[in-house]
DNA sequence: CAATAACCGAGACGGTACGTCGAGTCTTATA
DNA sequence: TATAAGACTCGACGTACCGTCTCGGTTATTG
């Protein structure tokens, strides 16, 4: 039994080099039947089977690429890392709503707003993927966040980081519950909020 | 065959006066194995058959009280009406934090955490049920919020309802990631942040 | 507990003179709807729940009075014993042909004829009742044919019983299978059958 | 995505070359847990549940097969047509017994004794399927025999056909009531009475 | 150019949950 | 005390999706 040689340069996760190649048409398929699906029927109907279906694809070419539907919804609806948002650099009074708004209707994309609580349940009996996905999405911002807090050289009387679990709970249900439907305003109040207790805060010795 | 009219009293609601009545035992042990099942399995695999099961108790028997498993968990796990807070009644500094953290540690109830993101994928097809969920729990709770509000003599910088929902988005994603670990500082938190908005604000003509 | 006593001479067997008495509109009700359900859906769809949904009756009310479907089902369509028909008296050529056609007649009910391949189904798990049914409709009439052939004073070359058997195991299968079409011509056909055969015999000693 | 268009020889009827195929171990082990259960429980008793517990295979699997319980009988108990009876060549006298034994015998096989009564029920509600059975066991028989009276140049004083259901009528009843018990008297008497009926008849113009 | 290996669609596989229905039994209020 | 209504347990019904597997067949790389 010959050995799988590598002759050239790979990126050292590629999975396979010989035999026929996936079909990238596939895998398009099956995202667009994933976001269809979601949009169309919610997380419930967007069964394996009904994805394939929509697709023109058989359910094992589905299983080959994505080990559970979990994996699958989560790939399709947050393809590069949740949200990813720019990072806060100006001044915090303007800054703060556009960044508000701008995670408010990223959470309210239709696809999303019907996945996330799917994903949830999922979470449920796996959370090690859990984990995975916070740190992929939520630890990045708020990492950002607070760096940004410490730039603007205030002493908060509220932790950063809690801070921006509120910030962002807020968000969150809002976008779930009301999707973008007066994303503006609510942004605004939300922004108000945290740069009131900003502004609450000393400044520090900088 | 006898006539089945009643003329005598009858409260009006009355739902069944004749047949064999049903047996109170079955009830309970259903709400308890829905319990049981959603701590120690998750939402996915609390299945009416399941809950059967563990019930000592038919499947028919199950769907003979409730029309589907969405209806059966939101009655098991929110008995009479969702929250039904204490109304804030005293100063808004000192009422704040314990009324939060009565919130989140009602919501870090481990079956309540298993139960909502199921719900809310249950609420995608039946958007009158999510209604009337909302109107029995949280408007409620918004509208005692408001009144709590108004009553301070205040002119709040942030409309008071979307001050209530910015509070209650933080503690429902809270409890829902992280359940009641730390509660006590979040709460804390987010006392904090409203109500240095609420500060902010100039006091109107009472 | 007061014993209940008897106050007038009844007849031996009557099973109860005290409490409510039986209404017996819900008798008859019972096996009208029996009849009417065997011959419009057939023996499968004749349940006890239908048969007490269209009596306008409970299923425990049919119960009460039936131990078992294929019990009600045997006296709703055999009231007095089965077939039960007038003994052969005359002349051997000329009466065989109408007894013939009346058993083939008899059988050819839409009723029956629905109601007995469900009842051999039920004597596969209940072989008493077979043979209270056989003993209640067949035997006697094979004993009368017994008797008839005796008096014709004839040694017929096949059994008494046997002939008996051919004949009525042919017109049986016929009802089954076709009902009353072409019943004349099936039963001319019997009739010549069997008179052929005891004309061939020898007439005995008397 | 590849075509699946096939260009080159396929036989005509053949039902699937995609997919994997059927274990064949399932059908047989269907199939013998289906005569198993009828002969020891009888027709009501042989659902399809308990067939696919027996056969150690799932209800889907069964399903797969067979659309309904009448069917998948019917093709357990009759594998291949019913009866297919070798045709009468011989001698009227001599052959006919034998003839009659080998339909009776075949009959008083436990698992179709136990199936006829459930298949006439089902039969009530598939008249489509009860023409299908008849055309397949007896219009065949029935056709032969009658070959074989117009082979023995004889012009019976009863028509063929009805000669025929006499004779099959008298034999089913037999088996389904008594099975195989005093097969071969009752044989000789059917084959007698037949007989003695050709007898009869005067010889055609050959 | 042949061998190899991973891909492809189709569909069978065992399992399990679904929600409904019929079978009988049991409990209640009523007559 | 028998009745009628209806809840009760049990289990079969037929369907759907789960995730796996086994095919025949295709498309690349490798030797």
């Amino acid at each position: 039994m010959p050995e799988a040689v590598r002759t050239d340069d790979i990126s050292p996760d590629e999975p396979a080099r010989v035999g026929r190649p996936r079909d990238p048409r596939v895998d398009t398929a099956i995202a667009k039947a994933t976001l269809e699906l979601l949009v169309e029927d919610g997380y419930q109907a967007t069964t394996i089977q009904a994805i394939a279906r929509r697709a023109g694809v058989s359910a094992p070419s589905v299983y080959r690429r994505w080990s559970s539907k979990a994996e699958l919804i989560e790939e399709a609806v947050f393809p590069s890392g949740l949200l990813a948002p720019e990072a806060i650099t100006g001044d915090v009074i303007t800054d703060l709503k556009p960044y508000c708004l701008q995670i408010l209707e990223y959470l309210s994309d239709p696809a999303i707003r019907a996945a996330i609580p799917g994903l949830l349940v999922e979470y449920q009996n796996d959370h090690a993927m859990w984990q995975r996905g916070m740190e992929r999405s939520v630890t990045p911002m708020r990492a950002s966040f607070r760096d940004y807090i410490a730039k603007t050289g205030r002493d908060p009387v509220v932790d950063a980081d809690q801070l921006f679990d509120v910030m962002l709970g807020a968000l969150f249900t809002r976008a779930l519950n009301e999707g973008a439907e007066g994303a503006e305003a609510f942004a605004h109040a939300v922004a108000k909020v945290i740069t009131t207790t900003l502004d609450e805060s000393k400044v520090g010795p900088s």
